[in-house]
DNA sequence: CCAAAAGTGTTGCCGGTACACCCATGG
DNA sequence: CCATGGGTGTACCGGCAACACTTTTGG
C-alpha cells in the first residue's frame, strides 16, 4: 500500500531554486530534474513550473534545481516531488544523466521520473512557480532543453508499462478494467482492443477482482479490480 | 519507495586519477566510471585496474576518476576507454548514476559501459595500474562497491543482447555463427540450442554471409558472416 | 426506449523451444 | 578411421492480433 502525505517543508535546503545563483563559478555543478507524470482526463500529463528567475526566466521547465553538497540526488528528487505535489512514497526511478542542458553553466543533471495518482496530489499554490499539469502532445518550448528529458521519460514509461506493473502508481487502489485500459492507451498513444487487453491483463495474474462494482454513469456497473502487488514488479 | 533494481549500500566509485582534478574539499564531486567488457577465451571479462593511491589503495577497481570541470562525463568516459585500451569509436552507453559509493568523499558517479573487440585492444602497460581482464564469475572484492556497478552493467548487457545488435562490438568484422553463439552463451550464462540460435539470428536479417570460409581447426571450414549494420540498432 | 459502457470467444499467425543426425575436414 | 565442429528440419505450444454482438443500467 502506498502512503501518501501532503505535508511539505517550505524552503527546504538542498536545491537552489534557480540554477544560476550559487555554486562557485567554474565548478561543475550537479542538478536534479524530476519528471512527474500523472493521468488526468485520460491523458498523460507532466508537471511543469514557470521559471521565475534568469536564465530563461518566464519559460516553462521541469521541476528541479542545483544540488547542495549535503544531499543525495535521489533524496533531492524525492524532496522535490514532495514539495511540488505533496506526495511521497510513490514510484520514482532514475532516468538518465544529462550534461550540457544549461548553456549558461557547466552542470550535470541527474534526472528522475515519478508516477503519481492524480487525485492524491495537493499541488503547491505558488504565484512564483505556477505549477501546472501539461498534456504531452503540445508541451510547447521548455527551458534548458527539457524537451529532451521529457521525451526520454515518456519513452521509458511507455516501455516500462509493457513489462511491469507500474500502472498501479497512476491509479487509485480500485479501478475498472476500462479505466486501466485508458491509461495504457494514453501512454501507448494508440487504441487497444478491449477483449485482448482484458485477457492479457487477467492472464498476467497481477489483478484481483474485488467483488465491488463501480456505479459511475448511465450504464452497467463495472467490476472493480486492484493490483495484487503495489510494489514495482517486472513480469 | 524508489523503484530501482539496486539496493543502496555504502560505497563508492572508481575514483582514480584524472589529470587536472582538484575538487575543493566539501564540494560535491562528479566522477566517471567505465565498465569495459570484452570476450576473451569465450568468456565475458571486464577491465579492472589496481588502485595505486588511497583510499582503498591496492584493491581492484573499475577504471574511472574524478571529472575535471571542463570535461563532459561522456567525453571523460571515452577518454578513459581510449587511455586504457587504445580503442575508440566503439559501443559506449551510459549506465546509471550512483551516489555514495565512496565513503570518504561526497561524490556522484556517472557510469558507462563499453564493448570492445578483444584483439583490437592495446592495453596500457602500467606498473602502477596493472590493468587486467577479469572474468565475471569471480571478480573478487572491488574498491568502492564497484561490484554493484559491474553487476548492473552485466545485467544491462544481457538484456541488450536480446533486442539489439550490440554483439557486433565484441567480435571482429567476420565471424562464424558458432563464435557468435558462444558470445551469446557467455553473456547469457546458459547454453543455447544451435539450430534455434541460427534460425533466430538469420531471421533477424542482421547477418550477411560473406561467402568466405573460416578454416581454423581440424574440421569443416565454416561460413563467415558479418553484421549488416555496425551501428547500435534495436530490432 | 435510448444512450453508454460492460462484458464475452474464436481463429490464424508467428516466434520460441525441444529434439538428433549426417557431413567435411585435418591429422 | 577418428575426432572435431559445421550444418540442417519438424512438431508443439503459447502469446498476440483481428474481429461483433449482447447485456445492464440510468435517464
Amino acid at each position: 500500500m502506498v502512503a501518501q502525505g501532503y505535508r511539505r517543508k517550505p524552503g527546504a535546503p538542498g536545491l537552489t531554486h534557480v540554477p544560476g545563483t550559487d555554486a562557485p563559478p567554474g565548478a561543475l555543478a550537479v542538478a536534479v530534474i524530476v519528471v512527474i507524470f500523472t493521468i488526468e482526463d485520460d491523458q498523460l500529463k507532466a508537471l511543469l513550473v514557470r521559471r521565475s528567475a534568469p536564465p530563461e526566466e518566464g519559460t516553462w521547465a521541469l521541476p528541479g534545481g542545483l544540488l547542495a553538497t549535503t544531499e543525495e540526488p535521489e533524496a533531492a528528487a524525492t524532496r522535490k516531488l514532495l514539495e511540488e505535489t505533496g506526495v511521497s512514497d510513490v514510484f520514482l526511478e532514475q532516468l538518465y544523466t544529462f550534461s550540457g542542458l544549461d548553456a549558461t553553466r557547466r552542470a550535470v543533471a541527474v534526472s528522475y521520473f515519478a508516477l503519481v495518482q492524480h487525485d492524491s496530489v495537493r499541488m503547491r499554490a505558488s504565484e512564483e512557480w505556477q505549477p501546472a499539469w501539461v498534456a504531452l502532445d503540445d508541451p510547447g518550448p521548455l527551458a534548458f532543453n527539457n524537451e529532451r528529458v521529457l521525451g526520454y521519460a515518456r519513452e521509458r514509461l511507455r516501455a516500462k508499462l509493457e513489462y511491469s506493473n507500474v500502472a498501479y502508481s497512476l491509479l487509485p487502489q480500485r479501478f475498472t478494467l476500462s479505466r486501466l485500459q485508458r491509461v495504457y492507451e494514453a501512454i501507448g498513444g494508440r487504441p487497444l482492443d478491449k477483449r485482448n487487453f482484458r485477457r492479457r491483463m487477467l492472464s498476467l495474474r497481477i489483478l484481483q477482482p474485488t467483488g465491488l462494482r463501480a456505479r459511475e454513469g448511465a450504464h452497467r456497473p463495472a467490476q472493480l479490480y486492484e493490483f495484487t502487488s503495489r510494489v514495482p514488479t517486472v513480469f
